[in-house]
DNA sequence: CCCATTTATGAACCACGTTCAATATAGGGC
DNA sequence: GCCCTATATTGAACGTGGTTCATAAATGGG
């Protein structure tokens, strides 16, 4: 294969990753469709499959770059903070996940809806992107805990980013909540909060 | 429509329910198919929809059976538990509704996978379940926090839910924890023993 | 027993992801 | 520039699965 048939193909997965990301953004990923997609991208509806495996991994490419802006806007939000209490960075921390995932709501939840558990396979960039927003809340616990060892920081980080997360996730889904945003901030300044109180 | 009409239609509903329901516990939401279903139940493919509005439906069906299951488990694990701290009783719940979702892993994500949000329509039961559920909660916190108001206990209780369910969403799922299920109790345990810390 | 009305049936319809035989294009040797 | 082969592109066709509806069967009152 020349050089220039990799640069199409380049450019091709990166138009057609475009219109993915509009679609999911606008409609949510249950409303993408491959057709929809390929007119979009201004190509047929085989050249998909010629440059991706299916369109799982076209969303996979989507979730790639949310789960990359994800991670830039929260490590942002702490970026200038290192004089702040450890507490109010987890705080500040979470309410930048919310406030991203309630402004891509639909890429947000692209992240999690997609189900690829079941043949075991996760992507490298998916577990790095993972292990990076860990361990940016694992370094605020590490200053309130500094008895805490490895393992059981980890156990924590986990929690709580779990916490925050379902909190969010219900927070979002208005079939159960209903509740506004500032309510939802509560709700995470409140978790956080108390386990910030140290033991 | 005669009393025998309802009766024979009550009867397919349930039929139907009770095959969608073991397919689902089986193999998960995503592989319930109408055919299969119609032939578990003996029935004909458009016979569902004479008694369903459509495959949502019958899942909702499903949903409300599970729903049920789960409010008993989570009100029987602290039914004879008036002596209990309020704190353990909250983990107790906790653990309870870890373990269900642990051993009906695919009836209980159906409960929260199955899209309604979209057109507004949340079934009056399903409310209900979550009120009740919600009320398990409020009791202990209001013991931990007598001086809260209503409105408060009710945000405190939305958010311990919130991360409860969080914390055990991301428990099961292994793409991302991989996390034993006893470490998940200790999860859970961690965040709801610091709120028991009272202020 | 007959006819009207209700109920059940499954073939057919449609939407979609995916494939692949047919077509177009590109590239290299002369 | 001209073939010819290899590679890339295309979109019609396939398979699957939810949903519908014309037709057939069953039901029940007179």
């Amino acid at each position: 294969m020349s050089e220039k048939s990799k640069q199409r193909k380049l450019v091709l997965r990166e138009r057609l990753v475009v219109a993915a990301e509009a679609r999911i953004e606008r409609a949510g990923l249950a409303s993408l469709r491959a057709r929809d997609m390929a007119s979009d991208a201004g190509c047929s509806l085989g050249a998909i499959y010629n440059v991706f495996e299916d369109l799982n991994a076209v969303v996979m490419a989507v979730n790639g770059r949310t789960f990359r802006k994800l991670g830039t806007v929260v490590a942002n939000s702490v970026a200038d903070a290192a004089s702040i209490a450890p507490t109010q960075r987890l705080i500040i921390m979470s309410n930048a996940y919310l406030h991203f995932a309630a402004e891509h709501k639909n890429l947000w939840r692209a992240l999690f809806d997609l189900q690829m558990s079941s043949d075991g396979m996760v992507p490298d960039w998916y577990l790095a992107a993972l292990r990076d927003l860990f361990q940016h809340i694992a370094e605020p616990l590490a200053e309130i805990f500094p008895d805490k060892n490895a393992a059981d920081l980890d156990l924590m980080t986990r929690a709580l980013f779990s916490s925050v997360h379902g909190i969010v996730l219900l927070g979002l889904e208005n079939r159960i909540s209903g509740v506004p945003i500032e309510k939802v901030e509560m709700m995470i300044s409140q978790v956080l909060g108390e386990v910030g109180k140290k033991n």
